[in-house]
DNA sequence: GTGAAAGCGCTAACAT
DNA sequence: ATGTTAGCGCTTTCAC
C-alpha cells in the first residue's frame, strides 16, 4: 500500500479511500492510484483491513459438516456456497467425522480466525461449549440437526414424522417384520428417525424383533452386511426401513435378487434411486434447501437480526417408485 | 490479551509467550495465564497472529473445484481437508461452476485473505491471472485439469489413454458405432477424452458419424435427452462412451430397458454401478487420490520444496461390470 | 479533499 | 525470565 502511494504520488490515506471506494477523492487522484494498483498488482489484505475496520466481520463463515464427501453434505455445502458468494463472503469447510474433539479443534479453528458465523451440523453430546463462542459474537446456526444444551436457530426435517409414515406404508402393504437400519443411537436423526419407526409399529401394536433393529451402522458395507445378517435370519424380516443414502446403497448391495422379495424404503433420495431395479422408495429431504435456508438464517443473524431463536423444519417427500409398494405376507396370502 | 495480562498480573509478552508455547517463562508464572486466559475465554486472534508473524504463514488453503455438490469433487475435498487437519490447516472451499469470472472472483477473494496456497481444478480460458499471485508467494497446485499458460504442479490422471482403451474395448466387443457424451469442448478432460476416442476408432481406420458425437453435456437431464436423440436415429448407435459420472446416470436414465441391448461405458466410477442392470462398465479414476496428492504437493510448496513443476499421472482402472460387454452388430453376427 | 497521527491485536528484537 | 518498544497493513479520527 505504500509502494502504490508511492507510486502513485499520493499519501496511503488516499489509497485506503480508493481501495474501499470511499468518497472525498478526486477524479484524477484516484485514476492515479488505480493505475499504479493495476501496475504493482497490489491488492488489499483483508487481514488487516478486519484487525482495524470497526465493523467487526471477516466476510467469512464457517461451515461444518459430519462428512463433506457425503452427496448430502456436499450438496447443502453447495447451497451454503452460493448464499455466501451472492454477498462475497468465503465458506470454511471442515467435516468432524462424528467426532466431538474434532468438532471442538474445528470450530476452534474457525473462531480463531474470527469468522462471522458457523453453520454447524452437530456432533452427539454438548454443543455448550459453542456459547463461549457465541458470547463472543460468532453467530450459529444449527442445520440437519439441533444443538444440544444451546439456544440457537436451527434448520431441520421432521425425522420422526417422515419416519413414521414410511414405515406405516410398509405396514399398509401388509408387513409386520420391518427391519430397521440406523446410525448410530448418538445422532439425533437416527434417534428421531427409531422413535417414528417404534411410533409406527406401536399403532398397529406391533414391537420390533430385537434381531431386526440394528443400530450404530456407519458405512455403506456395513449397512450390506447388517442385511446379509437379516436374510440369513431363519424368519427373515419381510421389509427394510433404512435410516440414510449409505445404507440404502448398502442394503441394495447386499440385497441382491432378494431385491424384488423384501421391501425397502431409505431414509434421503439418491442419484440413480429410480434406475435400479426394483426402484428405490424413499423419504426425499431437499440438502439444497437445507444448506440455503439456513445460510439465509445465519447472515440475517450477522447482519444485526435479533430475534429469539427460531427453529425451522422442513418438509420431506416420501417417494414411490416400487421397491416400498412390493406387498407382505398378509396381503400376498389375500392375493 | 490485554485482559489477560492484567488479570494475571503479567505483561501482554508473557501471555504471548505462553499462548504460544514459547520457552522462558517459569511455570508458576504460566499457570497462571494459563488460568486467566480459561476464566477470559480468551482466544488468540489469528488475523492479527499472522499478521505481524514473520512465518508468512496463515494456516489456511484455498480448494476450488468445478462443482462441490458433484460427488468426485467432493471426494477430493474431503481428502483434501483430512491432509490439511493433520497439520492444523483450514481450507477454504469455492466452486468455480466452469465460469472464468467467478473463478477469478473467487481466486481473488482467497488471496486477499491471503491463503498460503490453492488448489485449483481449473477453468477452461487461461490461468495467466495467477501468476499475479503466485509471484506473491502464493503456491498453486492444479488437480484434474492443468492450468493453461503456467508452470505448476499438477495431478492428473490420463484421460486420453484410458478413453481409448475403453473405446478399443467397446471395439473388440463389435461395436463401430460407438456414440460419445462429452463436456464443454472448451474444458481439457473433455479435450483429451474425446481425443482418446477418435484415437481408437482412428486405430480401426473408423472415423465417428456425426450424429454420433454430442459434445456440451452439461447435465445429468442433457445427458439423458442426449441418449433418448441418439435412440431416436433411424440407424442408432450399437455403444455408448459416456463422457463423467452425471452423464453415465443421465444415459442410464434414458436407455431404461434398452440398457439390455445398448453397450454403455462411462467415465468415473459411482455407487450403485455395480446395481444397476447390466451393471456398468466404468473408467475409475481415485478422487480421494487426486486429492490427497495435490493436497501433499501443496503442502511441501509451503513448506519450501523450490524444485521445479512436477506433474503427477495416476492411474485409472477399467473395472468391467457387464454393460461394457454387451456384443456389438459384428460379433452378434457372427454368434 | 487530503494527510498526519494513533491504534487494531499481535510478535520481533531488543532491552533488562 | 520478563518487560519495553516498535511495527505488521490497514482504518479511524481529526486536523488542515
Amino acid at each position: 500500500m505504500k509502494d502504490v502511494a508511492r507510486a502513485a504520488g499520493v499519501s496511503h490515506m488516499t489509497v485506503s479511500r480508493v481501495v474501499n471506494g470511499d468518497t472525498g477523492v478526486t477524479q484524477e487522484r484516484a485514476a492515479r492510484v488505480e493505475q499504479a494498483i493495476k501496475e504493482l498488482g497490489y491488492q488489499r489484505n483483508d487481514l488487516a483491513h478486519h484487525l482495524r475496520s470497526k465493523r467487526p466481520s471477516t466476510g467469512t463463515i464457517g461451515l461444518l459438516v459430519d462428512d463433506i464427501a457425503n452427496p448430502f453434505y456436499s450438496a447443502l455445502a453447495r447451497a451454503v456456497e452460493d448464499e455466501a458468494h451472492q454477498r462475497d463472503d468465503l465458506v470454511l469447510v471442515g467435516s468432524t467425522n462424528d467426532d466431538p474433539r474434532r468438532e471442538q479443534e474445528v470450530v476452534a479453528a474457525f473462531c480463531a480466525r474470527r469468522v462471522d458465523g458457523l453453520i454447524v451440523v452437530p456432533v452427539a453430546g454438548s454443543q455448550r461449549f459453542l456459547a463461549t463462542q457465541m458470547a463472543l459474537g460468532t453467530k450459529v446456526v444449527c442445520v440437519d440437526r439441533p444443538a444440544d444444551g444451546l439456544e440457537v436457530d436451527a434448520v431441520l426435517v421432521d425425522n420422526r414424522t417422515s419416519t413414521e409414515s414410511a414405515v406405516r406404508h410398509l405396514l399398509e402393504r401388509g408387513h409386520c417384520r420391518i427391519a430397521y437400519l440406523g446410525d448410530r443411537q448418538d445422532i439425533w436423526t437416527a434417534q428421531e428417525r427409531y422413535a417414528g419407526y417404534l411410533a409406527a409399529l406401536a399403532a398397529r401394536g406391533l414391537r420390533p424383533a430385537p434381531a431386526d433393529v440394528r443400530h450404530g451402522v456407519r458405512s455403506t458395507a456395513q449397512a450390506a452386511a447388517a442385511v446379509r445378517e437379516l436374510l440369513a435370519l431363519p424368519d427373515p424380516p419381510t421389509a427394510i426401513f433404512s435410516g440414510n443414502n449409505l445404507m440404502t446403497i448398502g442394503a441394495l448391495g447386499a440385497l441382491g435378487d432378494d431385491g424384488a422379495k423384501v421391501a425397502l424404503i431409505g431414509f434421503d433420495d439418491f442419484p440413480l434411486a429410480e434406475r435400479v431395479s426394483p426402484a428405490v422408495t424413499v423419504v426425499a429431504q431437499d440438502p439444497m434447501g437445507l444448506g440455503a435456508n439456513a445460510a439465509a438464517l445465519l447472515f440475517s443473524r450477522i447482519d444485526g437480526d435479533r430475534s429469539p431463536a427460531q427453529t425451522v423444519v422442513m418438509r420431506t417427500r416420501l417417494v414411490l417408485r416400487g421397491s416400498g409398494e412390493i406387498p407382505g405376507p398378509s396381503l400376498a396370502r389375500s392375493a
